[in-house]
DNA sequence: TTACTGTATTCGAATGCGCGAATATTCTAA
DNA sequence: TTAGAATATTCGCGCATTCGAATACAGTAA
């Protein structure tokens, strides 16, 4: 299957996008954030979320199957981990972004009120 | 209104879950890479991209209520640029990511494949 | 004014996602 | 083998998102 050069583009983008969407719910986000300190059992990472066991399996489950976390088992447990720091980065990075925006928001939103004064 | 610690974190998950979702489309993601080129009107852009006009400026419209990007007026036409540059680079960097994980997979693919000769 | 170009919005249908609840599976220890 | 702990999966509902189609709106030029 041959694809030009637009088409290749496009299907690099629709891939991103499924990427992106992995990393668009709290909860996964915060998953991410907790085993960028090392490897966890499913039931620390549902403790230290205060989230349902299923809830935290079912993230995970997306997790590993966009290939962002791996699974091992140890005994009765699974202990998860990230499969690459840079997926660790790229939250760091929407987050500074995010960070910066509401920064931008809140001056925005002083100089407004030192108008009216 | 005040959050204690976690109630904090959560609620800055959240929001980065939201700005996620928004380069959760492979349709923005085309939008904001042609953007970061410089500043282009709709119709430009529905040019570029292929797509009907309606479609890009209801993408357009959620990347402007979250502050992604910039609207302004030029006679008749609209032009619309990045709000801020490291949104590209938050792109580039899930697509490094995605390609890390593409070239991961080929290998694997690759070393599976030499295991049956 | 009218006509035209460029852009935005609304509506409805289809699809996808997140969640709780319930249930299944897997491993270990007795 | 049975009991129990840890984890995974399935189901169904409510909600959000995306898209095309149609329509509305704004600015300009005649």
């Amino acid at each position: 299957m041959h694809l030009d050069e637009r088409e290749r583009r496009r299907e690099l983008y629709r891939l991103q996008a499924m990427l992106c969407q992995v990393l668009a719910d709290p909860t996964r986000i915060e998953l991410i954030e907790l085993l960028g300190e090392g490897p966890k059992a499913v039931k620390e990472l549902a403790q230290a979320t205060g989230q349902r066991q299923a809830k935290i399996s079912q993230h995970l489950a997306v997790l590993r199957q966009r290939g962002l976390v791996h699974a091992q088992r140890v005994g009765t447990e699974m202990h998860y981990s990230l499969t690459d720091p840079r997926i660790l980065e790229a939250c760091h990075l929407t987050r500074s972004l995010l960070l910066d925006q509401l920064l931008r928001q809140g001056e925005l939103a002083e100089s407004v009120l030192s108008e009216r004064r």
